[in-house]
DNA sequence: CGACATACTCTCTTCAAGCAAGTGAGGTGA
DNA sequence: TCACCTCACTTGCTTGAAGAGAGTATGTCG
């Protein structure tokens, strides 16, 4: 990823992750995709980035192999949408990571809210982020919502998906 | 973190972590501290940051409450030293995490190996990054050890020191 | 006193962010 | 058919941070 310096040889491996991850970007344009929001102007609109960069991140995750470019047809036209690869679902654990570790130290803002991980396979909330507390399995994308109450919603995530 | 867009008053928790872990350098430096190398010119050595980045991170990371300036005598003289609050210190699953995706979906460099997180109070090795596979109980840095099998080390971590 | 170490700060150049405007391919309405 | 729209970008401009290197303030040692 040649952002900026590039460490994808560094030998440690968290390294070689924020080579990638270290960008505020990347993880918010994740998010949007596991939730289906697949299409340029849906996630520009969404996480409020400029054009330009939502442009170079997209070809960047391309590259990297977080994302893979598809078209389909929608409103009798054909679109350009990008959804998760395996390495893109791959990061709903980190985003938990960082998910729970904010509640627990940010200062929550006038409306906010505890957002709940709810492993959907088996009905509970999880209180980790990689494998569900409750019942120990492995959260997938596909098995989890976020319940966000300052927007009163239960967002189901989306994985990878199944045809491409 | 006025690094760029301030995200502190975003309502969604992964934004509002973003706003102060959505930087290379942030975790990198925590990842030295985590490691007990507390010292400007340890941190600096060891990471190859510039020292006007590194003092300005550090400056932050005080601001933010991951981490505590303190003065120690060492050498006949008193130097500065940075340890990890506990907010620092819960940085330790966003670490594991992103070690964890790294290793998957990264090309191992050559000379590379498999880092293992080893959990000290029970002695086995985590698959998981924030309680372990093992034995359940929450991963502190205190009780985990890295293997780096490339420095031929397994460096123990340190957490939020007893006295202050 | 001068040499040295530590923990910074300052200066300079390069490059990305953020904003605004433009572009081109395809589709739509009159 | 031709102006107009939407989508998914690209281009240009200005500001500001990164990175590299040199300088500086404080304290210690001989």
């Amino acid at each position: 990823m040649p952002l900026r310096s590039d460490w994808s040889e560094e030998l440690c491996p968290v390294r070689r992750g924020l080579d990638v991850l270290g960008d505020p970007w990347i993880m918010l344009i994740m998010r949007e995709v596991l939730h289906g929001r697949s299409r340029f102007e849906q996630i520009r609109d969404s996480i409020g980035i400029s054009d330009a960069v939502l442009s170079r991140r997209l070809r960047l995750l391309v590259e990297e192999g977080l994302l893979s470019k598809v078209d389909y047809r929608a409103d009798r036209r054909t679109h350009a949408a990008y959804v998760a690869t395996e390495a893109g679902a791959d990061l709903l654990p980190v985003m938990h990571a960082v998910s729970i570790w904010a509640e627990k130290h940010t200062a929550m803002p006038a409306g906010g809210a505890h957002m709940a991980i709810i492993h959907e396979a088996c009905g509970n909330e999880s209180t980790t982020g990689d494998a569900c507390s409750a019942c120990g399995e492995d959260l997938r994308p596909e098995d989890v919502s976020w319940d966000k109450p300052w927007k009163s919603a239960r967002e189901r995530l989306v994985g990878v998906p199944a045809v491409r």
